[in-house]
DNA sequence: TGACCTCACCTAATTCCTTCGGTATCCGCC
DNA sequence: GGCGGATACCGAAGGAATTAGGTGAGGTCA
């Protein structure tokens, strides 16, 4: 039996969206061309990865001249979102409270950074 | 070129170990009937599944008879912290703060939780 | 002893991910 | 008009993920 087509952007997509949600519509020149020397991939290949992330509904493409021109359909804060409650779902119980208090018992954050959550926390029961 | 052999647990792989940590050492076969019914899958495919597992370093398995024992040697919470911190890696700057923020003022949290998240905080300022 | 069960091992089928090569087309320029 | 560059399209290679069938060894028990 086949397996599911994984709708959370992998990591060689990753890197294309993130190019993709700094720089606005692009086309598939412009994106290589900004990806970084080291980790640059053939034309060919982000052609194909641009196809795929169309059809996983990442991006959309519309043809300006003879090239297209693809633009995010999906912003970084919704497939950050997307990928965040992937976790919660599948280690936390589907509680972001778990994840909290994970995060904070967890020793990941310092004294600084805890006074600026209280403070968030604050404005956000503010706010309700 | 390959794709790199993923660390990170699949969903499948996930189901399995949701499993052993759950119930302990246990044969394929216990594994197997520990499945729910409705998504469980053949003995074959679990024992190939496990297999994968032990290359991933996330099990291992000694004969007991003729039988095979599998063995967490990744427990929950650490494959939960790799998960999270993959996410806070790719989505959030590698911080941890970023993510905290994020979630206390992306409306996750209802007002009681909130301030169970206070309480937490100032126990976790306590013991710094 | 022979039917049957359990188990490990090997192999395969299907789909996806990642990477490109080959090819045809269109454009501008010499 | 022909050449080179940029582009889109087609297809494929190689590995991973998921599912499972076939096979044979070992044990149980009537």
């Amino acid at each position: 039996m086949p397996r599911r087509r994984s709708v959370p952007l992998t990591e060689a997509e990753l890197r294309l969206m993130e190019i993709v949600w700094a720089s606005g519509p692009a086309t598939v020149g412009q994106i290589v061309d900004a990806i970084p020397e080291r980790e640059r991939t053939a034309y060919n290949t982000v052609q194909t990865m641009m196809k795929i992330l169309e059809r996983k509904g990442y991006v959309r493409h519309r043809s300006v001249g003879r090239a297209f021109v693809y633009e995010s359909i999906v912003d970084r804060d919704a497939a950050a979102r997307t990928a965040l409650s992937q976790v919660v779902q599948r280690f936390f119980g589907g509680s972001p409270r778990e994840l909290a208090l994970n995060l904070i018992e967890g020793d990941h954050l310092t004294e600084a950074e805890l006074d600026e959550l209280q403070q968030t926390i604050a404005r956000a029961k503010e706010e309700a």
